[in-house]
RNA sequence: GGGUCGUUAGCUCAAUGGUAGAGCAGGCGCCUUUUAAGCACUUGGUUGCAGGUUCGAGUCCCGCACGACCCA
């Protein structure tokens, strides 16, 4: 054969490099002998996997472009597989129908990006595959990819290497796709409801509208400190006072808290409100909003199942039912099926009493109405499975929000739980400037420099009756998918840096 | 913050306190419908980091780093 590229001369590893990158770079040098920029140019015109199987015909001429990610060599043709976003396509070459540029596969490593032309057929065991008439390089993997049949067990390596965990893990993939399309079709929910979306700060003078610790920068030119938004909350319901009846916003919220499988220092939060609504009105639109985003995306209503592990070490889990309409079910009555009838007629010493019986942990510290919010977190909340309307809070739990016309101990607001989570609060919020400000000041406590003054004018302006909610994308994107981990659901997680 | 567990070749995993191995990937060769291709030969290691015990440590002990799970 003419032409035949020389193999790579196997150049002595560095002492920092061991003999699989450096091999993958004497090759570098191979291509550019033979012409070629291994980190080529633009390669237009190509259709993706999924378009070319979807759309197979037999001799049809396709262009097509991806990641090697396998192949298996025969002497004098080649099978192999790229990948794209869509899915995976197999190649065929053989030295009639590549002519002198065959010997290119001997450049190619696994993880190297290619473009090709060429024509459909399907294979004697039945794979449809394109049969190469062209050949190129597209750019040049230095690095080994991770075993296709094994991909990456290691959680800490997927995290901090993302691009790996994408290139090798179908379920990775599929989880973080799944999330793009939940957010685009809650958007999509919104608009077609007449709900704007906007924009509000995420560096604020006063990080309000929750009860967290910020994260805090600094702005030079200013030479002031700033806030990252622990909730964009305040900003919204400015919104509502200068005349916006429905908004919304999905963006990211920042917590200076603790880490967890539940827990990442910035998430994704959409909060919504609606002007002369209620939290009632509130709830059907999140039982809506969730039902069609299901049904949408994950083409079903049951979710987040799973079968136990083949050794039994993990037990199966059924899936949740999303079916509506979901129940509504108040706070005390939740509390008192768990922990007694007369779990609010008994004295507070008696309550505690009563959770050392129920195995319920408490502080001496705790006020009594924490008291009785442990039993519900632990004998109710993380029970539930299907989702659940909990309402008429008692207002020491949510302080802000509005009181109930007819029992002033409680508030309007819905807490929704489903997989044992809290997925979504909802309110009608409160628009009394007098009683807000109260509310405000007892809960800035010492500091006092922290109440959003400008926050309380506007609401001096008038806000509108309104209701308010905010769902945890995040958690949203948990319970439809069946990840077990937030780090799951979010391309990048944050991980501590590791110091060597 | 506390407890438990984990960290060995590019990847997945082995290794009674006694010479660190296998499969895949990689390399040389054969092979024109394979698909976890096959056959033959073969390269590859600071066992997370740092100490200690021991004649001898991947293994036992102390500390550190990072991660996972549970708890707060």
């Amino acid at each position: 054969m003419a032409n035949r590229p020389r193999p790579p001369t196997l150049t002595l590893p560095m002492e920092d490099e061991s003999e699989l990158l450096a091999l993958r770079r004497a090759r570098l040098d191979t291509w550019r002998e033979l012409g070629h920029d291994p980190f080529g140019s633009a390669f237009p015109g190509t259709e993706s996997c999924r378009q070319i199987l979807d759309t197979y015909a037999d001799d049809r001429p396709v262009r097509v472009a991806g990641r090697l990610i396998s192949k298996r060599e025969m002497g004098k043709n080649v099978f192999a597989h790229i990948q794209d976003e869509t899915g995976k396509l197999q190649v065929y070459a053989q030295v009639q129908g590549l002519g002198d540029k065959f010997a290119y596969w001997k450049l190619l490593d696994i993880g190297d990006f290619i473009g090709g032309e060429g024509t459909l057929f399907t294979t004697r065991t039945g794979e449809k595959t394109v049969r190469l008439s062209d050949l190129r390089i597209l750019s040049k993997s230095l690095r080994p990819i991770p075993s296709q049949w094994y991909g990456l067990s290691d959680v800490e390596q997927r995290y901090r290497q993302r691009y790996v965990d994408l290139i090798v893990s179908e379920d990775a993939r599929q989880v973080l796709l799944l999330r793009s399309r939940i957010v685009s079709e809650v958007r999509r929910f919104f608009e077609e409801r007449g709900f704007t979306e906007v924009e509000t700060p995420m560096m604020q003078t006063i990080a309000g509208g929750a009860a967290a610790r910020p994260f805090v920068t600094k702005h030079n030119a200013l030479g002031i400190d700033l806030y990252m938004r622990i909730a964009p909350e305040l900003y919204l319901k400015r919104l509502l006072v200068g005349g916006f009846t429905k908004v919304f916003e999905i963006n990211r919220n920042f917590r200076n808290e603790g880490i967890s499988r539940r827990h990442n220092p910035e998430f994704t939060m959409l909060e919504a409100y609606w002007a002369y609504a209620d939290f009632e009105a509130m709830a059907q639109l999140v039982e809506d909003l969730i039902v069609g985003t299901a049904q949408k995306v994950m083409g079903t209503l049951q979710v987040g199942g799973r079968p136990a592990s083949e050794d039994g070490t993990i037990p199966a889990l059924p899936p949740i039912d999303l079916t509506p309409s979901w129940p509504r079910r108040p706070y005390r009555e939740l509390v008192r099926t768990a922990a007694g009838e007369d779990w609010f007629t008994i004295t507070a010493e008696e309550r505690r009493e009563r959770c050392a019986k129920l195995a319920v942990e408490i502080s001496p510290a705790m006020e009594d109405f924490e008291v009785t919010n442990q039993v519900f977190e632990k004998l109710v909340e993380a029970k539930i499975r299907n989702p659940l309307f909990v309402t008429h809070l008692p207002k020491e739990l949510v302080p802000l929000a509005k009181q109930n016309k007819d029992d002033s101990t409680v508030v309007d607001v819905f807490e929704l739980i489903i997989g044992g989570q809290e997925v979504s609060p909802g309110y009608s919020e409160l628009n009394n400037p007098v009683v807000q400000r109260e509310r405000l000041q007892e809960q800035a406590g010492e500091e006092q420099q922290n109440l959003d003054e400008d926050f309380l004018t506007a609401l001096e302006y008038g806000m509108p009756p309104a209701g308010g909610i905010g769902i945890g994308i995040d958690r949203l994107v948990m319970t439809l998918t069946g990840a077990e981990s937030i780090r799951d659901v979010i391309l990048f997680p944050l991980l501590k840096p590791k110091s060597t």
